[in-house]
DNA sequence: AGATCGGATCGAAGAACTTCGATGCGTTGT
DNA sequence: ACAACGCATCGAAGTTCTTCGATCCGATCT
């Protein structure tokens, strides 16, 4: 490590531009609100509740039922949170005969966790 | 893969309970209002785009002057977005002279993704 | 068929969030 | 010392989100 670069890191010391320029694409905002809906999603505690109770379920799902129990919150709230983790593309519904089952939409954590590594790579 | 065991994966076929045991622990409350408090921050677009933004400048920072043009929103909101970031400690904040410079919190991002493969892994 | 049960949908009330213009504070330049 | 600049903070207005009770729809049981 030389301090060959130093002449032009620090760029201007006092007045003039201020920072930097870019070295690469930042994210489209497309791609971003993209990113921003996902993330929503995991955005509420109770959400992320929900999500980790029925990814701990043998079979990784769960009905209604057994979620809004250890929620606390009125059944509405819970079918309410569960539409969103839907909607997010992290869970599945099934309706088998009087009962509702949601499960885990295998490898949609890891998707997101891979574009939230390349979104800030 | 024989079908041994077929007799007690459908558990209750009509009536009686309907959801299978929990086969390890959930996710606490208090954990995951911490990861969700994390996904709140990058649950809007706007914030998505500063955070990739600032990863794109020369150095891994940028001062608020040189990010407020490109979001497109006035300079206290695009002020008001980064707040939230650093206190989500995905970024940090340096002042220095004249301007605030903005650099993404090393390993934050991988952080929060391992966090979302472990909680429903 | 009628009753019962699981769960989604429908407003509504309250809290939280996003955005802005105006203003204040610290640093830089004249 | 004074003016100019970068940026944070302060209300305020409008929107969105969270939560609930009430209600409705399907499936199951008697």
């Amino acid at each position: 490590m030389t301090t060959t670069a130093l002449e032009l890191a620090p760029a201007a010391p006092a007045s003039g531009t201020c920072c930097a320029p870019l070295v690469r694409e930042a994210a489209d905002p497309a791609a971003a609100a993209d990113l921003a809906r996902s993330f929503k999603a995991l955005g509420d505690p109770t959400r992320v509740r929900l999500l980790s109770i029925v990814a701990a379920h043998d079979g990784g799902e769960a009905c209604v039922c057994e979620l809004t129990e250890p929620i606390g919150l009125s059944q509405p709230t819970v079918s309410h949170h569960l539409k969103i983790l839907v909607d997010a593309g992290l869970l599945t519904r099934e309706q088998r005969g009087k009962w509702a089952y949601y499960s885990v939409v295998p490898g949609s954590l890891d998707r997101l966790g891979a574009l939230l590594s390349e979104a800030a790579g």
